[in-house]
DNA sequence: TATTGTTATACTCTATAACTATA
DNA sequence: TATAGTTATAGAGTATAACAATA
């Protein structure tokens, strides 16, 4: 398979992949949850106290964009933002009791889903699966990163 | 490797490369295109003629929301929409010649950027990726059928 | 001056609900 | 009645530009 034909599937998969996960994380837990707000959390849960900058840096979006998402949920009451005593320039940000609740709910029903979809499969392709996302998000952190958005 | 593993290795590397394509698709081209609206582009590319229904089912939204998508991309001057003299309730849907020109630039330069970025692996770990997505996508497509959306 | 973060603005995606026109 | 499509409404993601506060 050249490079070409690949580049390919990954444009025919991934919009139909992330469609998924949208749904299963608007649809599925208690709480609704947009894939950036989610992946907010995954990373707060991660990385508590982390900065605005780091959160963008995450998503992969402008510092205005964060701030925007990290609204809602701070408005939310999932998550707690204040200022960083030592650099007052910086702020915070932590999960609340409720915002670590609803991301492992959230996690656990999408996690859920998703693997069960892959019940189809045989353990074999599910490896294969598993490798090529592993090797797709390792090449494209690389790419992204050494860009510098 | 369980399916929850892999499960989660889809949920963290699907938003990072939908991201990536998001960005190649509105920037690299000379015509900016949403990936909704590219993909109807390549629907019309590949069934000309289709109706809002199939560009629906296709993008995997309701019917409203492939409404909208395909009246901005009438605006734009690159889809032609006319109702169907055979089943007047129908709609006809094909690409201008500025369309098809702009579905061809678009796709060029996002795959030429993504071919790029897997020009850092090995052949083989590029095969290994586009295996992964090629089965993901026939499970997922079998998964999302099924239910009837 | 440079960095961190916010706000205003504008555009797109998306769904639900209510509607029109056709079958 | 049922189906195809549109429109109104509302909420979220996203970027750019302009801004305030801090270093």
């Amino acid at each position: 398979m050249t490079r070409r034909q690949c580049a390919h599937r990954i444009m025919d998969t991934v919009p139909v992949a992330m469609r998924f996960i949208r749904r299963e994380m608007r649809g599925a837990a208690a709480v609704e949850l947009s894939v950036p707000q989610f992946r907010t959390l995954v990373l707060l849960g991660r990385r508590p106290g982390a900065s605005l900058s780091e959160v963008a840096e995450h998503l992969g979006v402008t510092k205005a964009t964060a701030s925007v998402t990290v609204a809602r949920l701070v408005g939310r009451g999932l998550v707690d933002r204040r200022t960083d005593p030592e650099e007052r320039r910086r702020i915070a940000l932590t999960l609340t009791g409720s915002g670590a609740g609803h991301l492992e709910l959230a996690r656990q029903s999408t996690v859920e889903t998703v693997a069960r979809a892959l019940s189809r499969l045989p353990a074999e392709d599910v490896a294969k699966i598993g490798e090529g996302m592993a090797l797709l998000q390792q090449v494209l952190t690389e790419v992204t990163s050494s860009h510098g958005h």
